[in-house]
DNA sequence: ATGACGGAAGTTTTCCGA
């Protein structure tokens, strides 16, 4: 079965390549981050009329996320227990797994904090929402064993992930804290599904709109997929796909696919 | 040089993203 996950910066404006995208693809499960509209404004009916149902949870102007899959999502649970937040950034749900007759896989679509800069309060934000995504799902890990978490990190975990790591050195989004954060999550029993297998050099999922930033490659790899240690044999392919980000009025983030077998 | 580009809110400019 295939998942993905894409930052469509502005669900409205994305929607005609978000189609294009599920009928080319055809993943079963898509989560999507910073839909920029709130649940009123859900384009639900056309993701419907796509074969998808959704699960979603949004706000005006910042964040939202949901999670689009082809049967029902159950036991949509939304943000992070035990951490009041009005950002809405994650948001949950059990999805049919295909390929297995053992029980659901529980889906977690995260939007992670950008932090700014490491002087800004947001930063002081950021780490306080990793630490408590990092306990929160210590629990959901024992509770779904068969665990996949997809989204932006706003982290690029490694200086490989990074087009001038020099340039980016301690820099938000680089810094060592947040990559201890990273590192903290992997040690929950996660998986880096890109990296399990051979990838071109300088391979990203984001590129500034500005300076031309995607035709000089000038990226990160900032969007994630972890899957949990049961699931991580099953898992045969991860990828970037760029197509999108080639598109009239892209997102500046590229979706990225695992395969789970 | 802290710019640029893109989206949103909403109005001629600001905030934010990464």
């Amino acid at each position: 079965m295939i998942l993905a996950t894409w930052n469509v910066n502005s669900l409205m404006v994305r929607l005609p390549q978000v189609l294009d995208w599920l009928a080319a693809q055809r993943p079963d499960a898509l989560c999507l981050q910073e839909l920029k509209l709130e649940d009123k404004a859900f384009p639900l009916a056309e993701i419907e009329a796509a074969g998808y149902r959704a699960a979603f949870s949004g706000q005006k102007t910042y964040n939202g996320v949901a999670i689009l899959s082809r049967g029902e999502p159950q036991d949509i649970q939304r943000g992070i227990a035990g951490f009041d937040d009005p950002q809405q950034r994650v948001i949950s749900a059990s999805v049919a797994d295909t390929n297995n007759s053992s029980g659901p896989l529980r889906v977690v679509c995260a939007y992670f904090p950008n932090g700014q800069s490491i002087d800004s309060d947001k930063y002081q934000y950021k780490l306080r929402w990793l630490a408590a995504l990092t306990d929160w799902l210590r629990g959901e890990l024992e509770k779904y064993p068969r665990l996949v978490l997809l989204g932006d990190y706003n982290i690029a975990p490694e200086d490989r992930d990074v087009h001038d790591p020099v340039a980016w050195k301690d820099q938000v989004l680089c810094s060592a804290p947040e990559r201890d954060a990273f590192r903290g999550l992997i040690g929950l029993g996660f998986h880096d599904a890109f990296r399990r297998f051979d990838q071109a050099e300088k391979s990203y999922s984001w590129w500034d709109y500005r300076m031309m930033g995607f035709r000089r490659n000038m990226g990160l790899r900032i969007d994630h997929i972890l899957i949990s240690t049961v699931l991580a044999d099953r898992c045969t392919a991860c990828s970037i796909d760029k197509a999108p980000r080639k598109l009239e009025r892209p997102s500046d983030h590229a979706p990225v696919i695992a395969v789970l077998e």
